[in-house]
DNA sequence: TACTATTGTTAGCATATACTAACATCCCTT
DNA sequence: AAGGGATGTTAGTATATGCTAACAATAGTA
């Protein structure tokens, strides 16, 4: 029997999945970081998973999923998408908190209630715009790189950012949302700032934020 | 700060309020067989439980719940009830599933979460007709005690019964759910069985399952 | 190269949740 | 009243998940 994956587990494999997917290298530290835990709780939790197959480390430490353990990574991300999806378009909770909840309960959805919401929800990325499993991410920039006077679309909003309750607040407020079309007015890198215009009025954005906003042309 | 209330010690105080609810005593060794753990796992439990100021124990050893964990456990119970409206009228879950599945996303809600399904299912009880906490249930009788002939109409399958999976899925093929008319055709006490008519076929029922079933005149 | 910061691990501990085996209690029925 | 079945508890154990303190190893960088 492979025993089963616990929710702590399951949100390890998550998140080395979608660092493996940016291209990351994968390293406990980091790990613990993201995941607000120790590095000992760390060190601990992974050599559970290596025991039971879902990890390997290299000589360099550095952590990769098994298949096994990439399978339950890509079954969890697309549980936690279609749990986004059934918050936004269903329950109707604001763009900006589906995230969140979606963390919580997407440890509990039964194959059946799945494959409801696989009918429900066919899509090809989440409300933030990152691509479900086994879908090829499309062609985007991050915003931090268009050039002045630029006319973008916002094509997603990078998982990092989804965990940053009040920079998600402020994304839906002032409308930053995939889908979501703006000029690049002006860049301030002195201030470590840029301003956009979105639907007429001006926002000015961190460059750390605008780093995370991934646009195509619009 | 009152500790964070786990999901164990949620389904409990959710068994001793359904539990009180019916009238029965509430006893260790009830909750141990209904929640499939041992004896000693629940004498741990309560003890902590009683710490937590949520429920006590009299010279009888009977629990009951504390002003704090009726709270909690109604607070579960409407949790329960929306997450079970959410599945069969959003999700598209069939009647029988939703209870196993709402087990164990109920834990799960955030407050906000709640508040949204609060507004969309503004209902008097679950889609098995027990009532939401807070409403006094509406008058019913087993269907073990209609007399033959009678006309009646299903107003709730008890909680108990939730549990059963094929029982659940047996009484939904059979359309037995809240709200179906029926007329009790006849008594077989010596096999202990009766067979009621719906939607114009026969139905043959064991005498535990009709007292789980409760109906009022048609 | 030497020092420092980052990273990983060990040791020791704590808590919640489970188990079995064994014993203690208590109530009821014969 | 005695015996038996149900009930509660103790003891001992296990696992997953967390922590801090301390140390070891590694990697950069001055």
């Amino acid at each position: 029997m492979t025993e089963a994956i616990t929710p702590t587990v399951e949100d390890y494999l998550g998140l080395i999945y979608l660092l493996e997917r940016e291209g990351q290298t994968v390293i406990g530290a980091r790990l613990a970081k993201r995941l607000g835990v120790s590095r000992p709780t760390v060190t601990m939790t992974l050599q559970r998973m290596a025991r039971a197959g879902l990890v390997r480390l290299n000589e360099r430490k550095e952590v990769s999923l098994t298949p096994a353990g990439l399978e339950a990574a890509e079954n969890l991300l697309r549980r936690h998408m279609l749990a986004e999806w059934l918050l936004r378009d269903l329950v109707g909770l604001p763009w900006h908190q589906v995230h969140e909840e979606a963390d919580r309960l997407e440890h509990h959805f039964s194959e059946r209630a799945v494959e409801r919401l696989e009918t429900l929800f066919q899509r090809e990325a989440c409300p933030h715009g990152n691509p479900m499993p086994g879908i090829a991410a499309s062609e985007a920039i991050p915003l931090l790189e268009a050039s002045v006077g630029e006319e973008v679309c916002i094509v997603r909003v990078v998982e990092e950012a989804e965990e940053k309750r009040e920079l998600m607040a402020f994304l839906e407020e002032n409308g930053l949302l995939p889908g979501a079309r703006l000029r690049v007015s002006s860049l301030q890198p002195y201030n470590e700032t840029m301003t956009v215009e979105v639907a007429g009025r001006p926002v000015v954005l961190g460059l750390a934020v605008a780093r995370f906003i991934q646009v195509r042309h619009a």
